[in-house]
DNA sequence: CGCGGTTATGCGCTCGCTTTGCATAACTGG
DNA sequence: CCAGTTATGCAAAGCGAGCGCATAACCGCG
């Protein structure tokens, strides 16, 4: 699919450069191969989760108080998983309490001793439960 | 979607009544305001790994010895990815028995305490390794 | 307020994947 | 081998994702 890969190049290129308007963004992508109008790359924002702060679009880090109940890090991966990245150890109790709030989309949780899997049924099940876990450590 | 209600409608209509064949089911469905051919209703019953027992088509159970041997339930997650639900502290011993049972669709398998994440080929796979999987176990 | 620049969104089109029906092949029990 | 039942190749229909266009909404600034 054309659209994950042109997303993935949107975060390398907000990672690497500043960038203040949708319009820049669009002419660095289309130089990087990648034909797209404003209409894609705002919806595109919106679905990576980019924010605007202090002029610049940049990806918002995970909660501070999350890191108190031993969550560093949540990332998608692929469609059907989610990774948790922990505290050394506290991996256990972080999938402890992700499995005690029975959200609904998760499969089930798998906890070694810094990282949790997080299966969900599918892609769109993955965002929702993103959102709903960095809630619940939010 | 269609297909999953009309899936859903299978499901309850062979757990109540004694349906010996594609025919009879359409016939029920239909009064429940599913149209589907045989066709459609042959596919159905492969996906959802009906099969037919004494002339009957009936849900293969697993629970029963399964329990006693750690596990607790078996469910897809997205497109390469099998998720089993055991007993607290039984899953490194779930994951043994199914890595000996040499499944060949199964690429590998992962414990937790209490889960086993099983990676598959593919969609394919997935079906094939739910099916054996409980076998094993039934 | 109004204005230019920027971003969000309703609508409709396209494209590809899924689901389906038809026809027919394969299978099964007797 | 036969009648009844089930599986399947194929092409069409259905459906949703992704997209662009046009335009509305928003935002900072004078």
């Amino acid at each position: 699919m054309h659209k994950t890969k042109r997303q993935q190049k949107i975060l390398s290129l907000i990672r690497t450069r500043r960038i203040g308007t949708q319009q820049e963004l669009s002419a660095m992508l289309e130089r990087a191969g990648f034909v797209a109008t404003q209409s894609s790359i705002s919806r595109d924002l919106e679905e990576l989760g980019v924010v605007k702060h202090h002029g610049y679009y940049t990806m918002p880090r995970a909660k501070e108080g999350a890191s108190a109940r031993g969550l560093l890090g949540l990332d998608p991966a692929g469609d059907c998983l989610v990774v948790a990245k922990c505290e050394p150890g506290m991996a256990s109790s972080v999938a402890v309490e992700i499995d005690r709030a029975a959200i609904p989309e998760i499969v089930g949780t798998l906890a070694g001793e810094d990282t949790v899997f997080i299966a969900v049924l599918e892609r769109k099940a993955q965002r929702a439960v993103l959102k709903k876990v960095l809630e619940l450590f939010g």
